[in-house]
Parts: structure tokens; C-alpha cells; sequence
DNA sequence: CAATAACTTGTACGATCGTACAATTTCCTG
DNA sequence: CAGGAAATTGTACGATCGTACAAGTTATTG
């Protein structure tokens, strides 16, 4: 039983951080206000984590890994390419966070990449894990070269939109997919396009 | 002379306050490193301003008045409206500012917007004008619908790469410019194209 | 050359944070 | 029902930060 509570503990303390993170901010997270937040006591938090660097990038994992699971989960509903494609696109816009809290988190765990080390490879597994989504979804269809013109493109359009909602304008959720859809379909030729359409998820070139 | 002293001295604190700010992020910016970058006394911020947060603001208002100086001094020498375009993307990514500190910082000022009025405002200001100098580019060329699309892509491209530099990401300064332009001319028609870099800069509807 | 104002220094105070730890309670087991 | 392990509490310590302020130095002016 000891490692059951061991685990509640954790994901309790885990949800009240991603709670305390999404009302207060990067810089409003502190241990007291985590435990308060849990309604434990102060000292709790040194109990199940080494300090609070452990929480926040277990908490971090965990967000990640649930964004990454529901675009899994969309992408294997796929029939097409071109509706993996919108998996993936439709699943970096979460209908229940995308909005400016979420977005303001999102953008402080990237700013603090550039000091933290932890983060840097977390975010790098996250951004590789697109890409390579990407990559498949256009796999055989582009060279080198316009794959990776593709993927920075439609990976920073979903970033930027990201930002701009952190900052308070006023996007909407489908305007976004729209958005990055529209530059997709853009940045490709119809007879791409056609293509993408047409192949069945799981085509070899 | 009283002036004269005044503003030098703010000059160089908002300066030091720059150069830390680089240095070590936005939690790394004390009142302390500040006044030692400067090479003066602890106390002597307090009598410049009426604090931190003061010389904060001073600072991202004055680099978001550099870079829009810069901008529009690149949009007088556009002949075409296209020159026009190219003079907004190559302005937002100047040759010696493209790098991860300085996209690190640039995050860390848009995550502190949400709890910063002074921040909002003067980000809500900085990206209403590079709204207004897209649509004075394309004016007369793309209808409402099309002039928020295009916008919204290409603002919300240029911060997502930014986002990506500061999570370290290996683009270039030239890689950027030209993803961002290329997706300008994916989103035009062949023909809005060729009227862009015929239309004369001054063109009127 | 004083004397008055402007400028600068160094320090000290209060607040806040992360963490360690002894004391206390709860829970399980033999 | 004991008794020891596990879980939880509350507190206290050291570090750091922003700011205020008295004291000292420099510059200006009559």
C-alpha cells in the first residue's frame, strides 16, 4: 500500500502546482502556495519531491504527455494523410486549453528553457515528437528540403498563435486551426494537396 | 545640467539593466546586478526611478522603439509594396538581435504580460503596429477577411519563430526571413503577387 | 570661499522563498 | 491492543530580494 499512496500523493501535489501555475504564474508557484492549494501542510512538499524543480517538471511532463497522447489518439482515427495532418493540428489547439492562462504557462515553461536544463530537454522531446509527426504524415510526398520548410512553418504558426493568445489577442480555437491549415494547403501544390487526400494512413512510398 | 545628469545616468542603468536581462533572464534581473552592470552603488536606482519595475518598462519600451525605428527606417526605403513587406519580416529579425538570448527575454516579457498591465499595454502597442504597417502594405489589395488572415499568419509566423530560437532551435536569421516570406507568397495568388512588386510604395486604391 | 543643492554611497529593514527537521499523528501488523 | 513504521504537521533557519534612508561626497552658485 505504500507505493498506492505514494502516487496519490504525488498527482494530487502534481494537479494543485498545474492549478497554482495556471492562476498565479510561473513566478506565483511557490512550495507554500502548492500544499495550500492540496490542502496539505507546507512541509508536505519535501516529503514526496526532492524540492520544487521535481514538481514542476513532473508537472510539465505530465501536460506534455497528455497533449501528446490526444494527438496520438486523433492521429489513429485518421484515414488520410491529410487528416493526420489535421490531427495533429486540431490536437496543438485542446479545445478545453486553449486560453490565455494555458497560454501564458505554456510560454513561461519555454522561457525558462534557456536556464533550465531540464526543461530545455523536455522541450526538445516535444518538439521533436511533431516534427516526426509531421514527418510522417508527409512521408514520400516531400524532399528533405520542403519537408523541413513545411514543418517549421506550420510548427511555428501553431507556436506563434500560441503566443499571440498568451499576449490577449483575440483568437479563437478554430480560427487558429484554420490558420495553420490554411498556410498548409498554401505552402503545397493542389496535386499535393490532392494526394494527401487521397493516400490512406500507413501509405509507403 | 540637472537634465543632462538625469537622463544619462537612467540611460546607462536602463542599458545594464539590458545587458543582465540578457545575461540571466528575467528572474536574474535584481536591483543589486543592475546597479553593479552599471558600476554604481546598490541604492542609486531608487533615486532614478521609483523601482524596478520601473526600469523594466523603461527598457522593453525603448528595444520595441529601437526595433520599430528600425522597421519603418527599412519601410521608407521600399520603392514597392512588396519592398514594403520584405522590410517588415527583415526588420523583425535584426542581424545582431536573432539570437536565443535575446528571443529568451523577448518570451519572458510576453509570458510577464499577463500579470503586467504595463506590459500588456506595451505589447498590445507593438503588435498593433505591425498590424498597421501589414495592412498598409496590403492596402487596397486583400478585402478584410483576407488582410486578418494574412496578418494573423505572418505575425503569428515571425513569433513562432522567435519561440523556437528561444528553445533553442537551430534557424538562421536568412531561414527565417525566407519561411516567412515564402508563406507570404503561398497565401497570395500569382497575380497578387506580380501587383505587390509592380505597386509603387505611396499607392493609393 | 562658504553654503546650498545635487548626487552617490553603504547599510539595514521587512518580506518572501525553499528547504530541513523535530514533533506529532495516523496507520498497519504481529 | 501494543508498538513501530509511515505519513503529516508546524516551525525555524538561511538566503535573497526590493526599497528606504541617513550619511557622505561632489558640484554649483551667490
Amino acid at each position: 500500500m505504500r507505493k498506492r499512496i505514494d502516487e496519490i500523493r504525488r498527482a494530487e501535489l502534481i494537479e494543485a502546482a498545474h492549478r497554482v501555475f495556471l492562476r498565479e504564474g510561473l513566478p506565483g508557484l511557490t512550495t507554500a502556495r502548492i500544499c495550500k492549494e492540496a490542502g496539505m501542510s507546507p512541509g508536505i512538499l519535501a516529503y514526496y519531491f526532492k524540492g520544487k524543480d521535481e514538481v514542476l517538471y513532473a508537472m510539465v511532463r505530465f501536460n506534455n504527455r497528455l497533449l501528446m497522447e490526444d494527438v496520438i489518439a486523433r492521429m489513429r482515427q485518421a484515414a488520410t494523410s491529410w487528416q493526420r495532418l489535421e490531427a495533429i493540428v486540431e490536437g496543438n489547439f485542446p479545445a478545453t486549453a486553449f486560453n490565455r492562462n494555458v497560454a501564458t504557462a505554456w510560454l513561461s515553461v519555454c522561457a525558462a528553457t534557456n536556464t533550465n536544463r531540464n526543461y530545455e530537454r523536455l522541450q526538445r522531446l516535444f518538439h521533436r515528437r511533431i516534427a516526426s509527426n509531421l514527418a510522417s504524415a508527409f512521408a514520400g510526398l516531400l524532399d528533405k528540403r520542403r519537408l523541413r520548410e513545411a514543418s517549421l512553418s506550420i510548427a511555428g504558426l501553431i507556436d506563434g498563435l500560441w503566443l499571440r493568445k498568451a499576449v490577449g489577442d483575440d483568437i479563437g480555437r478554430e480560427e487558429a486551426i484554420a490558420t495553420v491549415l490554411r498556410n498548409l494547403v498554401a505552402l503545397l501544390s493542389a496535386e499535393e494537396v490532392d494526394a494527401l487526400r487521397r493516400r490512406p494512413y500507413g501509405f509507403a512510398p
